[in-house]
RNA sequence: GUCAGCAUAGCUCAGCGGUAGAGCAAUCGUUUCAUAAGCGAUAGGUCACAGGUUCGAAUCCUGUUGCUGACACCA
């Protein structure tokens, strides 16, 4: 619609661990986009916060004998600093315990009570003695606790209030019908459509407080709590200062959002058919990516493989990371993390390639004491502003790729260094112009080294230090 | 258990009815401007398995095996 304003934004990450390679993904993949879409002119807002409310959040600090809020901070902390260790252009940051947004989801709350989506009535609820713990049915084996198999399941109620989800199942179903690209890529679609066409049932969205302290305190009761979903999905709209900045909202919103597969659910059929409630426009479009596996296996503590992205870039920088992220995991689909593969694509792609051509070239620039003036700026073509569009970084990387491979062997058959200062100029200067419309597409992928490169290819041409200096 | 998707060279994937493709890794050759980089060539696959449809199947259909996801209160 809008097409001076960009609006996109990734999952608030739930801060009960430290941060993940899976979300480090998400945010680079956003971070891309939102870069893309700056470069086009837009002016662009690219969310990012933490969600910090909820029960496994409460147990944990009262584990380690911390505030929850102190304790939620030494992990907001951590979020924070992924923004630096990836180069993230973010521009806005919320918490959800901060008190605009705890008002917003107040606010948000109100509207969809006034609106007769919100109600009481009991809840069950299935509770493990062993493990001290309320557990789901999916998490049951056959009526019994798997831990705890001896023991009971107890069963109690207690009234909550439920959000009136049931409502929004035809309105849902017609807004995936009007929009087939409202969820990329297609499959998902498919996969929502299918679960919100066999039937939607009303979910509770509160805590009785004297059990579960550590939430939004619902308006106007003061013996409930917020359910963690419902806070932390106003958080899409919160960032962008909802309700209070009108202007900025109504300009950013709707925006895109980005989540992993596992959250389809919530951001695709939950957090639409809250916004219809609130009386709110749906977001623009919901990209979902996959997951990755640590050199073939499910990362988990306990087979001790779980990537952690500051170690990464630590060891490799932050345009390695980004460009591996972005090139070897297919965007909607599962990939897979390998140090191996990692320093494969460093040496090939990153230093023979990309980091040598700029060498090569900026090198015979500055022998001949080139200048140049020419003001090239970004410029992208048609198919790779449809496939931005679809999110396919990784094919998008690889016709970036293909005209560097093509740059070098351009030189490999002209060999300038064999020809006499006048018969090469006008060819150096060529590539040169080349190199810094390379720079200009590789912008949003690898923004540092894009910078270097399109500084080098311009003005009085010097030799640049190796971009990448290869690895072993 | 039910439903859906996937299974192609060592690795990551493209092809989706007409004699198996790319990149990386490997091997060999070649150039020297460059980060011992570049360029070229070679090798590497009964296209998961078994049936069927067709003049012809990696490509369509059925079954088997394996993996992934969904089947609602885990963010």
């Amino acid at each position: 619609m809008d097409k001076k304003y960009f609006y996109i934004t990734t999952t608030a990450p739930y801060v009960n661990a430290d941060p993940h390679i899976g979300f480090a993904l998400e945010i680079v993949q956003a971070d891309v986009v939102a870069r893309f879409n700056g470069l086009t002119g837009k002016k662009v807002a690219f969310g990012f916060g933490t969600d910090e409310h909820g029960l496994k959040i409460y147990r944990k600090a009262l584990e380690a004998k911390k505030d929850p809020l102190k304790y939620c901070d030494e992990f907001a902390k951590k979020f924070d600093d992924l923004k630096k260790a990836l180069n993230l252009n973010t521009t806005h940051f919320i918490r959800t315990t901060d008190p605009a947004h705890i008002s917003a989801a107040q606010e948000f709350w109100n509207r969809c009570f006034k609106n007769g989506d919100i109600y009481k009535k009991n809840y069950q609820i299935k509770y493990c003695v062993g493990c001290e713990l309320e557990k789901t049915d999916s998490e049951l084996e056959n009526g019994r606790c798997p831990v705890h198999p001896n023991l009971e399941i107890e069963n109690y109620q207690e009234e909550n209030y439920f959000f009136r989800f049931s409502k929004y199942q035809k309105k849902l179903l017609e807004l995936y019908e009007k929009n087939q690209d409202f969820v990329v890529p297609k499959n998902r679609l498919l996969e929502i459509k299918t679960f919100v066409e066999k039937g939607l049932e009303d979910f509770s969205i509160s805590r009785l407080k004297e059990k579960m302290p550590w939430g939004v305190d619902v308006p106007g009761d003061p013996d409930h709590v917020m359910y963690v979903w419902f806070d932390a999905l106003v958080f899409y709209i919160s960032t962008l200062g909802w309700p209070k900045k009108e202007k900025e909202f109504s300009e950013f919103w709707p925006g895109v959002q980005v989540a992993g597969k596992d959250n389809l659910r919530q951001q695709t059929a939950i957090w639409q058919a809250m916004l219809m409630s609130a009386g709110l426009p749906n977001s623009k479009q919901i990209f979902i990516h996959g997951f990755i596996t640590s050199d073939g296996k499910k990362m988990s503590k306990s087979l001790g493989n779980v990537i952690n992205p500051f170690d990464l870039v630590k060891k490799y920088g932050t345009d390695p990371v980004r460009y591996y992220l972005l090139k070897e995991i297919p965007a909607a689909d599962d990939g897979d993390f390998s140090y191996s593969r990692m320093e494969e694509i460093y040496n090939s792609d990153l230093a023979n390639e990309l980091g040598n051509l700029a060498s090569r070239l900026t090198n015979l620039g500055e022998k001949d004491g080139l200048t140049i003036d020419n003001k090239t700026t970004s410029k992208f073509n048609n198919t790779i502003i449809n496939q931005f569009n679809y999110f396919q970084f990784n094919l998008i990387l690889e016709s970036i790729w293909l005209e560097i491979k093509k740059l070098n062997k351009k030189i490999d058959d002209f060999a300038p260094w064999n020809k006499k200062f006048e018969e090469r100029k006008d060819f150096l200067l060529e590539c040169i112009d080349t190199l810094k419309l390379i720079g200009w597409q590789l912008h949003p992928f690898l923004p540092e080294t894009a910078e270097k490169i399109i500084s080098a290819s311009q003005g009085k041409i010097k030799k640049v230090q190796p971009l990448f200096p290869r690895l072993k």
